[in-house]
RNA sequence: GUGGACGUAGCUCAGCGGUAGAGCCCCGGGUUGUGAUCCCGGCCGUCGUGGGUUCGAUCCCCAUCGUCCACCCCA
């Protein structure tokens, strides 16, 4: 430990370490290999956006945007923000380069999020989301599809700690018809009221519904519910999805109090939630989003997508231990003396030109034979080679394998080292056991 | 933003009003060229930070910072 004053990490943004990274490359080759099956395409925006961006599009009274946002002028006076969530910028680029115009998209994209809260566990300041948008889409076949792209996700993943929470907030119209309704209801109850629920009567009332306070259930349970609210034409959609979610198997509970935070959702919501991460139950969740694209100033186009929680699916991922097992090395190449030593690293480069796929780890730093022995063991590999003085002058490598019922030590000659070591592991069976995916 | 718990070695933790210990890791030796086991040795700490009480504080008190968990909110 220096005196230096080592400087901290930021409060909630953490770091991804190698005994982690094999989790989160195994959750994005998954996502990858689907949402290509499934016709998705990846786009890439930025991590910074105008401010009035998020503002408009998830609403200026929200938690996200009235406390929670990463906000600066940059040095030419603009006002920016650090995006929060994904969905605007999407949007925003689809309007940005002329994607409408009656044209339909199905994209998606994985990357970091900003939030200006206290973390805890599954909530941090830095966060990852993968988001998938499908644009253009009226549904209800499309919100299915979404639907059962995430459910093969699971799947895929291994994972079963999850379910699905389904509703519908019908259009901007009828939500604002049933808020007054539920606004008349709460208030004529205001005195059994919580505090944080006095507060919620003025901002965003569906909220209310949402309490876990046991002591508001009984109110709760006696309000008037939003499914009785609901449009023709939204109540259609929602049935005409739910027929199809029936039709593909995939299971799922109608949970008329399931609201979500941003303001931009209509009709279609859903949400998959664990018992298995704490507080934070939420692991993907979204809904359709009709109107935003008008509001941004975009061409009217219907759309839906969702927003998944990386380290949240990451933790799950942990829990069932269905990620391959971490890599290790193949080979572990052991030199002593100058001479061996300039033979033994062009052996590693012929090696690695020879069996790209195979991870061949030279000892660098050199060290006495057990030291180097001793790394070679904590490798992982299956093999070593050795070169020292004695086989250099006999122009030959050792190959010496570390595991049990590999068989014994052999030597080959230095100049066909590559194609013998190629067939050691052929004979063993052994596939690379380092697959970056 | 509110509340609670916790900060001792790189990691996991023990400890006690008399200025610190174990296991793991790492390094060396036992084996002058052979790992993983075993044995021996070594390295590593301003006990989060600042102040107070005390003859004396890692321990008690206060403040502060950090981490974790919960509320709120959300992925």
């Amino acid at each position: 430990m220096s005196s230096i004053q080592t400087i901290q990490p930021v409060k909630g943004m953490n770091d991804v370490l190698p005994t982690e990274i094999g989790r989160w490359q195994f959750l994005e080759a998954t996502a990858r290999e689907l949402l290509h099956a499934y016709g998705f395409d990846e786009m890439r925006v930025p991590v910074v956006e105008q401010t009035d961006l998020f503002k408009r599009a998830i609403g200026e009274y929200t938690d996200v945007v009235e406390k929670e946002m990463y906000s600066f002028e940059d040095k030419g006076g603009e006002r920016l923000t650090l995006r929060p969530e994904a969905t605007a910028g999407m949007v925003r680029a689809a309007i940005s380069n002329g994607m409408l115009r009656g044209a339909r998209h199905k994209l998606w994209c994985i990357g970091p999020m900003f939030r200006h809260e206290k973390p805890q566990k599954g909530r941090f300041r830095q966060f990852h989301q993968i988001d998938v948008e499908a644009i253009g889409f009226e549904g209800p076949d499309v919100d299915a599809e979404l639907i059962a792209l995430t459910a093969a996700f699971w799947r895929r993943l291994g994972i079963s700690r999850v379910s699905l929470q389904l509703n519908s907030l019908g259009t901007v119209e009828s939500r604002r018809e049933y808020r007054a309704r539920l606004t008349e209801y709460f208030r004529a109850h205001h005195e059994s009221l919580d505090a944080d629920s006095q507060r919620r009567l003025e901002g965003n009332p569906l909220r209310i519904l949402d309490s876990k306070n046991p002591a508001m259930q009984s109110l709760i349970a006696g309000a008037p519910l939003l499914t009785d609210y609901l449009d023709e034409a939204s109540r259609a959609h929602f049935e005409g999805l739910r027929a199809l979610l029936d039709a593909m198997g995939i299971p799922y509970t109608v949970n008329p109090r399931l609201v979500r935070g941003l303001d931009y959702y209509s009709r279609t919501v859903f949400e998959w939630v664990t018992d298995a991460l704490g507080a934070q139950d939420a692991v993907c969740s979204g809904g359709r989003y009709d109107g935003l694209i008008a509001q941004l100033g975009g061409e009217p186009t219907p759309a839906i997508g969702f927003a998944m929680g990386v380290e949240r699916v990451v933790t799950l991922i942990e829990q069932v231990g269905s990620a391959p097992a971490a890599a290790q090395a193949d080979v572990y190449l052991v030199a002593q003396g100058e001479a061996a030593l300039r033979a033994a690293l062009s052996l590693a480069e012929s090696l690695r030109q020879h069996l790209p796929g195979r991870r061949i780890e030279f000892n660098l730093g050199g060290g006495n034979f057990k030291a180097q022995f001793r790394r070679a063991d904590r490798s992982g590999a299956a093999l070593a080679l050795v070169l020292g003085e004695d086989e250099l002058a006999r122009g030959a490598v050792q190959l010496k394998p570390l595991r049990e019922g590999a068989g014994s030590a052999l030597e080959a000659p230095l100049a066909t080292a590559a194609s013998a070591v190629g067939h050691w592991f052929s004979q063993q069976g052994m596939s690379p056991s380092s697959t970056p995916r």
